[in-house]
DNA sequence: AAATATACATAATTTTCTTATGCATAAGTT
DNA sequence: AACTTATGCATAAGAAAATTATGTATATTT
């Protein structure tokens, strides 16, 4: 038995998750959901673990914006859901990215105001 | 008449509100809600703007968690409720602002791999 | 045989925000 | 004098996006 502390999952991290999906989908052609969560791990080093109760939903908002197409396909008898952006889903995400960079910036301002 | 574009308010700063409040409180000693309002719009230029619906919960959660303490004072007949950092307050601070650095040097990790 | 990993999904709840509304005084404008 | 904008607080209704808890099912490891 041992005691694991981990920071992640901050309350930051809220809001970002579509982002993350959509750069992760612009970097890899096309994913399925628990392979996300899974990189995102390793990309993180454990810091950030992506839930399924809130990974699930938003792939499927997504897609339902018509930012994301799926396929399904079977591997070894298990289901998998491959999902890739669609045209309009590549221009979301450089919009997404240059907010995230804006946001960044501007937190700067605020909490490190000598380097704005 | 005319047309006014501001990309503010965009979903990332979700979550980050309170890492703001107490950072101005640390750097400012003590300040009232108003005045953390017209700070930050002119921190970052405007592109930012706390609305009172959030500002205020969350300055009174702040208070209830025994992070701030409050003074209430009367300018010009107008009622200013002055907050300022207690003990604990200033160490909730540190742990934000650490969180807020962790949480970019993440993002920072995800979205742009190549530079981790 | 049991536990863990893989793979999806949804419901209930919580957190945190936006939007709308309300009260009140001071200062500036028409 | 009347109206608008700025200053200053507050809360309620609703929306958005997460967490936590479940549920189903197969494959792999112990």
């Amino acid at each position: 038995m041992y005691i694991c502390i981990v920071m992640s999952n901050s309350k930051l991290y809220k809001g970002s998750l579509n982002t993350i999906i959509l750069k992760l989908l612009n970097e890899n052609d096309k994913m399925y959901g628990y392979e996300i969560t899974q990189k995102v791990k390793e990309l993180t080093k454990g810091e950030l673990k992506i839930t399924e109760g809130a990974l699930y939903p938003a792939l499927h908002k997504l897609e339902a914006e018509g930012l994301l197409d799926v396929e399904v396909a079977k591997v070894d008898n298990r289901l998998r859901k491959y999902y890739k952006l669609t045209e309009n889903g590549t221009k979301e995400t450089a919009n997404k990215l240059e907010e995230l960079a804006e946001y960044i910036k501007t937190m700067q301002a605020l909490v490190n105001p000598k380097l704005a």
